[in-house]
DNA sequence: ATAAACCTTGGAGTTGTATCCAAGGTCAAG
DNA sequence: CTTGACCTTGGATACAACTCCAAGGTTTAT
């Protein structure tokens, strides 16, 4: 039995959290002191930690309700409606990797066009490259002029040396 | 010269982005009509087409926003500045690529545990792993008894053909 | 002249996941 | 009996980036 502090410390969530688990009918306690204290059984806080376990492969608190609908009626759904729901969110995230993979490897262009040195931004390939509709980068090596430092190691020999 | 309607079906966004973007200081229309219709110039098609193009490689709108407050004043920033943009973006980027990552490693797991088949969740291998705190997941191939189906082909042999 | 298609504004709603607040009630210790 | 830690409620706020709405004004085509 825990009141929502203590459920909320042995969980490391907030007791906010609990309240707001609660009125999304993701969480109720068991019951409540004569106070209007809310007080937790054991399976109460095993049903918390379901609902952390899903959050922590990816599902979102919608989902976990649908999961949790299931788990308290298993013999009512097959095994094919529970894969399908992590299969779905396998193809969610999935999909959402690929967009960041997407960025990732256009900021990696980006950035390795620039030489990230003292220079003014007047010739940055980073702004010229948001400038224009070219897929191509140029580099900037030619662009700030020696003068001003010797030995920009933009494009040529960019590799970070980890 | 572009009304809002023209110039949101050239950069294929909606006359509402573009009033969102105006509230939000990312773009106004050079001018209005007596009216008050809104007037974009070339220039400010091109300002919107830098925004679509930070936006395609990851950053937020109140990134775009700084991004683009150097963009006019190019000569009081370092290329410094700027790659630091780009490599905070990424380095975000990567955290949230990192983080996906996990949930599809972990949904990979759960999914190649579940037989997916007709037979009753009481088995189910995904909600015995959510109800449990073990990192291992127990494939379901003995637990459904073979009465039900004879070859249900979870985990021993599963291997998508694809 | 009138209908269709466009434009204006301010403001509300969406999705997801909380977090915080104020005003007040409860409980244990000293 | 007072202090401090805890609890209650409803409602407000936050982020991101839109999206939609209502009520009304403007332009263009027929
Ligand atoms: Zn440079
Ligand atoms: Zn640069
Ligand atoms: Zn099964
Ligand atoms: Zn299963």
């Amino acid at each position: 039995m825990y009141r929502i502090g203590e459920l909320a410390q042995l969980c490391e969530v907030k007791a906010d959290t609990l309240r707001f688990y609660e009125k999304h009918g993701l969480l109720s306690p068991s019951s409540r002191t004569d106070s209007g204290y809310r007080i937790y059984t054991e399976a109460d806080a095993e049903r918390l930690r379901f609902i952390l376990r899903a959050k922590a492969v990816g599902f979102t608190l919608a989902e976990i309700t649908e999961l949790l609908s299931i788990e308290l009626d298993k013999s009512n759904w097959a095994c094919a409606d529970v894969k399908g729901m992590v299969d779905d969110k396998l193809a969610s995230v999935e999909a959402k990797i690929a967009e960041l993979n997407h960025f990732q490897l256009s900021l990696q262009r980006l950035s390795q066009a620039c030489c990230g040195g003292p220079e003014s931004a007047e010739h940055c390939s980073i702004l010229e490259a948001l400038e224009s509709n070219t897929d191509s980068i140029r580099c900037e090596n030619d662009k700030h002029g020696f003068a001003e430092h010797e030995f920009t190691k933009a494009c040529t020999d960019k590799q970070d040396p980890i």
